[in-house]
DNA sequence: TCAAAAGTGTTGCATCTACACCCATGT
DNA sequence: ACATGGGTGTAGATGCAACACTTTTGA
C-alpha cells in the first residue's frame, strides 16, 4: 500500500560543460534529449527518468547521466526537488541534480562516438546561448542551475570541475569568465587563487604559443564545494 | 498506472524560532511530534505527511505546519530531498523544508493554547541544545538545517524572519548572536544593518529600561532571502 | 550621580582593484 | 626584434574589527 498514491517520483539532470567554439572561446554548453512520446512529443528536455524502488536519488542521477552521455561527473550536487502540481499532465514530482564535466572527457567520449557510428541519436549538445524552448518547467530549471553555478563558484572551487587534472592559470581563469560572463584580471585572478592554498604547482609547463604557462593540479585535500554536513554521500566529486 | 512503484512522498518541515529564556537570553528552539506507530513508535520526530495528490511540496509543509503549531511562517524555504534506500524500513522520499516562526507569534499560540486547554499532547518545543534523539534521519536533517540558516544569515535578511514587525537594533543583533552563537560589536552591527538599507527608522522608541532604543521596521520592498530566479512560489516569505 | 544601554567617531589592518611594469618564448 | 601572454609590484579605495567616547534614560 502506498501512502501517497498517484505522485511520480523522477530525476532529471542539468549537465554542463565547457565548450570550445570555433573562434576559440569557451562557452558553456548542456546535452538535452528529444522526447519521443507525450507530453511535449518532439521538444528537447532535460535527460532524466523514473526513481525506482532499488536506488537511491543520487544513484540515479549518475545513472541517467551514464546513459545520455556514457561519462561520469566530476561534480554533482543536489538542486531542488520541483513538485507544482500543473508542472506535468501527470502527478510527478521530479528531484533535480546538476553535474560538471570535464571538457577532455566529453571530447573524448564525442570522439569516440564519432568513430564508432553509435552516438546516440536523440541527444544533442546546446551553446547555453541557442537553447531551444524546452519540455515541462525545464527552461526555469536550467536557469535555477545556472544561477547556483554563478553563486557557487564566487566561494568555492567548483569551476574545476570543467577542467582536466592540470591546468594552467589562464584555464581556470577562462572558465571562471565563461561562468560569468565578464572579463578577470589575470593579475588579481593569480594572487586570489594563489591565497586561496587549493592549487599545487607541478614543475611542468605549457609550450607552444608565447612565454610557457606552469600547470597546476588540484589540492584534492580540499572538497571541490562545501557542501554542509550532509557529506560526500550526498554531494559526489571527482 | 505509476512510473515509480512503490515510492511515497512525505514533506517534512524544520520549524525554528527564538524562545526567551528565564535568564534573559534568546535560544534557538523547534517543535517535535511524539510518533504513535511504527517505524519509531515513541521516538521524536519532525512535523509533516504525506504529498497528497492535489497540493504542491511547499502548500503540504504550510498545511502540515499549521497542524502542528497553529501558525503561519514568515520564512519557509524547501531545504533538501532525502531519499536515501535505507532512511526508513518503506521507501520513502522525504521533501524537507526550513521554516522561521516570529517570537511573538509563538508565545500569542502558547498562550492561547494554554488558555483553551486544547495544546497538542504529542507536540513539544525543544530547546535546539536539548534535543532528545530523532527517528529516522531527522537529527541530521535538523544540523543541516542549522548549516543553512547559518549559512544564509551572513548575506540575508533571514533573521528577520524571527522578529516582530519593530524591534530594536538590540533585538536583531540578539537573533544574528542565538543564530551564530557568538557575540558581535553593538557598534559595527549598527552601522552594518544601516548601510545594507533595509531597516526603515519609526519615530517610536522602546522605554523601560535605560536609554530608549529607536524601533525599525522591515523595508518590505527588499524580500527577505534572495532565492535566485525561482520566485516567491517556491519560497514564501511574510 | 551612577550604572547601563544607545549611539558616534576614529584608527589600524586586511583585502580588492586598477594598472604599470618586467619576463620568456615562438615567429 | 617584437608581439604576446605569463607573471610581479604597487598605490589608492574600500571594508571591517576593535575600542574610546558621548548621550540619554531609570533608579
Amino acid at each position: 500500500m502506498t501512502q501517497s498514491s498517484g505522485i511520480d517520483v523522477a530525476v532529471s539532470t542539468v549537465i554542463l560543460t565547457l565548450r570550445r567554439t570555433a573562434d576559440g572561446s569557451a562557452v558553456l554548453a548542456l546535452p538535452l534529449v528529444l522526447r519521443t512520446r507525450e507530453p511535449f512529443a518532439d521538444q528537447w528536455a532535460l535527460p532524466g527518468g523514473w526513481l525506482t524502488a532499488a536506488e537511491s536519488p543520487v544513484d540515479a542521477a549518475a545513472r541517467t547521466l551514464a546513459e545520455t552521455t556514457g561519462l561520469t561527473p566530476s561534480y554533482l550536487e543536489q538542486l531542488y526537488a520541483f513538485g507544482a502540481v500543473d508542472r506535468s499532465p501527470t502527478r510527478v514530482v521530479s528531484i533535480v541534480y546538476w553535474a560538471l564535466l570535464r571538457q577532455d572527457d566529453v571530447d573524448a567520449q564525442s570522439a569516440a562516438h564519432r568513430a564508432s557510428g553509435r552516438a546516440p541519436e536523440n541527444v544533442r549538445w546546446f551553446d547555453l546561448d541557442e537553447l531551444p524552448p524546452l519540455a515541462f518547467d525545464h527552461g526555469k530549471i536550467v536557469d535555477y542551475a545556472l544561477w547556483r553555478l554563478r553563486s557557487k563558484v564566487g566561494y568555492s572551487r567548483v569551476a574545476h570541475g570543467f577542467l582536466p587534472a592540470e591546468f594552467t592559470l589562464a584555464d581556470l581563469r577562462e572558465a571562471y569568465e565563461a561562468i560569468l560572463g565578464k572579463h578577470l584580471d589575470p593579475a588579481n585572478f593569480r594572487r586570489q587563487v594563489e591565497s586561496a592554498g587549493n592549487l599545487l604547482p607541478t614543475d611542468q609547463f605549457r609550450t607552444g604559443s608565447h612565454r610557457p604557462a606552469r600547470l597546476y593540479r588540484y589540492n584534492t585535500d580540499v572538497e571541490l564545494a562545501d557542501h554542509g554536513p550532509l557529506g560526500p554521500e550526498e554531494t559526489s566529486t571527482r
